[in-house]
RNA sequence: GGGCUGGUAGAUCAGUGGAAGAUCGCCACCUUCGCAAGGUGGAGGCCGUGGGUUCAAAUCCCAUCCAGUCCA
């Protein structure tokens, strides 16, 4: 069926016109259509070789820039425009921040999906032509030695999008496009060139396609998107059903990078690629090494200079993971070369040769330089630490199988081969199993969790959104549409309301609405699609009149943290740079919090800098804009950058630009002018996750009322300090309550509780003079250190005391002694019995501790559930040494006695 | 987003419920013309933090913070 498919859709015109004949490949089977009649062979591989090595075809070879340009400037003479963002130019970035289904742009239609593919939204232009750089990492095991595969490279795409048939162009236009293209520009004689018929699926998407084949390598893939997957459509492919597409869209894949290739003919794609870069490694390599690895080092470095160019910043989760891998990869392959050279100043050479063609790479030049350093040493620190654990292992077990295998790599880091090699230096062969990484993949296959969602469809009336309006709108009548009994609540929807649903991480707004007959309170405000539910206290009737009230000191406080957001995230920008990028965010009443992407953990230092030009920003009294943009409008002006809390659906779009610091697409609240922020105070930073910061911070009068809880905080400290301590300065009340902290390692919270817990220790009674808060806690802690450590050595009086108390039992040379201590009892006991021919019970309030002379036969085991019981608990240890205890510390004087008597009794036994 | 580790002396790490250890480093002394090395002795621990279980917790349980690591 799909055969008959395929040979309805592929049967153009143009093929016919030209005398392209439709031919059956005697290896694969598959139809091509050629001008060589005699041809037998798809020409696609594994069906024949590459037969352009050492033989270019061509009578011209391209650099990259070379093919690209040629192919821009080409389509443009066809009416097309080049796509154009600001900060990036002619491209997407490589991490599709516009997307939240994949990390990386993967191909050029990429650029344009879902929104465009799916009718949403219209193309930026139409037809359009770009060259994008993409990065997959699906093969990266075959980078380097397959000679063909590359992790980054750029697909040139001539893209129209028809609502109807083919109101821009269709297939006959493609190939036409596509052959003068290689004929004329390129010069591939058209005798070369072979169109092999496929099936095209992908990402919901599926169509007719031809490959553009010449010397063995596909060089371009024309695809005609015209079917979706639809559970009620007709084809059937690959076991889904397909319907027709709304789009006809004529989806290019060109290989920039294999079009050079074919023009140079050189023996891989790598020397034609990267050339300066395999020479540059080449002469910095010791002689014996491995091609394959020097090939993979230039592929990787060129993609991290596009990862980490375009504001990845490496973590343990998401894109930046991705970016951590290659990193790592790249690191070994250095090590394997032994290179001379630093992956740092790799990349940095990388740079400096794709500054041309992508400015914006360079720019960030200084971060790259800083993160890739920071990764090195990383590595390094976690190879050295594994290298430790791997011999550790291997003293104890001479050997190392695969399960060892498998935790030294997934939970420490630790590759196989290192591994291996470092067995090897012991002595020791470790064989690595040949499926390992599909061992590593099982281990990590059970951990999907199936979401099921139940989605209850039901029609609900919309309501009209005021506070988009005015977002200052506090009171406003409506009429109740409809209404539901919940668990929670009823939930009432009106015809329009300024009451904002929770959402984006703004939390709802609470308020009143009241009718003729009452007032009901507005606890929870949800959106279902263009619906807005009150969830209230009370009840109300559908097409009842009434009056909303928001709270607005509830709401405004959220506005000026919402607005606060964006300020400090501009702030954060203009401080660390490009890559700082929101990685999450949820405003209270109270305090707001901000993740977002950066490499390394926020100093003290940094946050007074986030926190003075935050201040600074708000001193300005810079008016805020808001405005809704169609989405190509808004990318057009302000590029990818809008969307920091993710992407919003449909062709319209919010914008919120505060001009000169922030611009988003933002569907929260915000004040007119930032100067209604009035001061921002950052409470807390963290680092929630690897290169994740989270900021907390209040504004407005929260302020105020985070810096008196503060003042009243320090003010109980200092007067509890103050029966010990006589602080003479208050100084930065915040700084020395965090210093404190710091110092008794606790959290803030923590701290009046520990500081009366080392005052109560201590027992202190004299005053100490000292400057300030900081000094007081480092005078009370040393303190505190010097009782515990006295109370651990016994000291030789309290010995000589005890011993002097001793009884002889009579018919032995041993000695018993009862007693009590002030020091530590296992101590006091243990030292006594250090000497031979003692049992010495020793009750220091805590716990009663016995214990024997090496010498003395005697199992006090025996004794200690005993004695444990009479003080209300139990007791145990070893032969020579028992400790026991309880609550009814008042029966100390009778356990102490049962003791003795106990000891007596069991050392007479034999006699 | 999910999984797995680890947090004990300045560093690297032992320590599976009963008196906090080893190695290196540090300090002093001995040995030496001096250094390296060796010998003897010593200092250095809120066992990450908060709770719980227990007569008793570095150890078991819960929470939390910090660090590492793998996967999507």
């Amino acid at each position: 069926m799909i055969d008959a498919l395929l040979k309805q859709e592929c049967n153009l015109q143009f093929f016919h016109n030209n005398g392209y004949i439709r031919k059956k490949c005697r290896s694969c089977g598959g139809y091509f259509w050629t001008l060589d009649s005699s041809a037998e062979l798809c020409g696609d591989q594994p069906c024949v070789e590459f037969n352009f090595i050492d033989n270019p075809i061509t009578k011209k070879s391209f650099s990259l820039p070379e093919v690209r340009e040629s192919f821009l400037s080409f389509f443009e003479r066809q009416n097309h425009s080049r796509v154009n963002y600001p900060e990036i130019g002619d491209r997407c970035p490589v991490i599709a921040r516009w997307r939240s289904d994949i990390y990386l742009t993967i191909a050029s239609i990429a650029d344009f999906q879902p929104h465009v593919t799916s009718g949403e939204v219209p193309p930026p232009a139409n037809p359009l032509v770009v060259s994008q750089p993409c990065i997959r990492l699906n093969d990266l095991e075959e980078v380097g030695r397959s000679g063909r595969h590359l992790t980054m490279f750029e697909m040139m795409g001539h893209h129209a999008f028809n609502k109807n048939i083919d109101e821009i162009y269709w297939k006959e236009e493609t190939v036409a496009y596509c052959d003068e293209f290689f004929r004329k520009n390129i010069g591939v004689p058209s005798e070369m060139i072979k169109y092999k018929e496929q099936l095209w699926v992908g990402g919901g998407n599926a169509g007719p396609c031809l490959e553009v084949i010449a010397g063995g390598l596909e060089i371009a893939t024309l695809v005609f998107m015209n079917m979706k997957e639809d559970e009620s459509g007709e084809i059937t492919i690959e076991g889904k059903k397909y319907a027709q597409n709304p789009l006809n869209i004529v989806d290019t894949g060109y290989g920039l990078e294999r079009i050079a290739w074919y023009t140079k003919g050189t023996p891989t794609i790598y020397e034609s690629v990267f050339p300066e870069i395999v020479d540059f490694l080449l002469e910095n390599t010791k002689d014996d090494f491995e091609m394959a690895n020097v090939y993979a080092l230039a592929d990787h470095s060129k993609c991290l200079a596009f990862m980490l160019g375009d504001g990845i910043v490496p973590s343990n989760v998401k894109a930046g993971y991705l970016a951590r891998l290659i990193i790592r990869r790249s690191l070994r392959f250095l090590e394997k070369l032994e290179l001379s050279v630093s992956l740092k100043e790799l990349v940095d050479l990388q740079l400096k040769l794709l500054g041309k063609e992508f400015p914006s790479l360079i720019q960030r030049k200084n971060q790259v330089n800083e993160i890739l350093d920071m990764e090195t040493k990383r590595f390094f620190k976690t190879l050295s630490k594994g290298k430790g654990l791997v011999k550790r292992i291997l003293k104890e077990k001479e050997t190392i199988d695969k399960n060892e295998l498998i935790i030294l790599y997934d939970t420490h880091g630790m590759p196989p081969d290192v591994v291996r090699n470092i067995a090897k230096k012991e002595g020791i062969k470790v064989t690595i199993p040949k499926n390992f990484d599909s061992m590593i993949a099982e281990l990590h296959s059970h951990e999907k969790k199936e979401e099921t969602k139940h989605e209850i469809k039901t029609v609900l009336p919309e309501t009209k959104s005021i506070y988009y309006e005015d977002h200052y709108s506090k009171e406003f009548d409506a009429k109740v549409l409809w209404k539901n009994d919940t668990d929670n609540g009823t939930k009432v929807i009106l015809d329009k309301t300024t009451f904002y649903p929770d959402g984006g991480g703004q939390p709802g707004d609470i308020g009143v609405l009241s009718s003729d007959k009452k007032q009901v309170f507005v606890k929870l405000v949800e959106k279902e699609g263009n619906s807005i539910l009150h969830i209230i206290d009370d009840d109300l009737e559908i097409g009842e009149k009434v009056h909303g009230k928001i709270d607005w000191d509830h709401r405004y406080s959220l506005m000026k943290h919402h607005t606060g957001t964006h300020v400090v995230n501009g702030a954060l920008r203009k401080l660390f740079g490009e890559h700082i990028w929101q990685a999450g965010s949820q405003l209270g009443v109270n305090e707001a919090r901000f993740d977002f992407s950066h490499y390394k953990s926020i100093s003290e230092q940094e946050i007074k800098e986030i926190e003075n030009l935050t201040n600074e920003f708000i001193k300005q009294e810079i008016p805020v804009e808001k405005k809704v943009m169609t989405r190509n409008d808004a990318e057009r002006t302000y590029g990818f950058r809008l969307y920091q809390g993710g992407v919003p659906p449909g062709n319209k779009i919010r914008v919120l630009n505060i001009p000169g610091i922030d611009v988003e697409a933002c569907g929260g609240t915000h004040l007119n002018n930032i100067k209604e922020v009035e001061k921002i105070r950052i409470l807390k930073t963290e680092r929630i996750q690897d290169g994740v910061n989270r900021i907390i911070f209040a504004a407005g009068k929260m302020v105020d009322a985070y810096q008196k809880e503060e003042n009243e905080l320090y003010k109980k400290i200092v007067k509890n300090l103050g029966k010990v301590y006589e602080i003479k300065e208050q100084k930065n009340v915040t700084n020395e309550l965090k210093d404190a902290s710091k110092l008794l390692s606790v959290s803030m919270d923590q701290l009046d509780k520990t500081i009366k817990r080392f005052l109560k220790e201590i027992g202190k009674k004299e005053k100490t003079i000292v400057i300030d808060l900081t000094e007081a806690c480092k005078h009370l802690f040393n303190e505190w250190k010097n009782v515990q450590k006295k109370k651990k050595k016994v000291s030789s009086d309290e010995i000589d005391l005890l011993k002097s108390q001793a009884a002889t039992i009579s018919g032995t040379r041993i000695k018993v002694i009862t007693g009590l201590t002030e020091f530590d009892s296992i101590a006091t006991a243990g030292t006594i019995t250090n000497e031979e021919g003692y049992v010495a019970h020793i009750y220091d309030g805590k716990k009663l501790t016995s214990s024997a002379s090496e010498n003395v036969d005697i199992d006090l085991r025996e004794i200690a559930p005993e004695i444990g019981k009479i003080l209300g608990g139990s007791g145990g240890g070893n032969k020579k040494l028992t400790q026991c205890g309880g609550p009814k510390k008042n029966n100390i004087k009778e356990a102490l006695a049962l003791a003795k008597k106990m000891t007596i009794k069991l050392l007479t036994r034999d006699l």
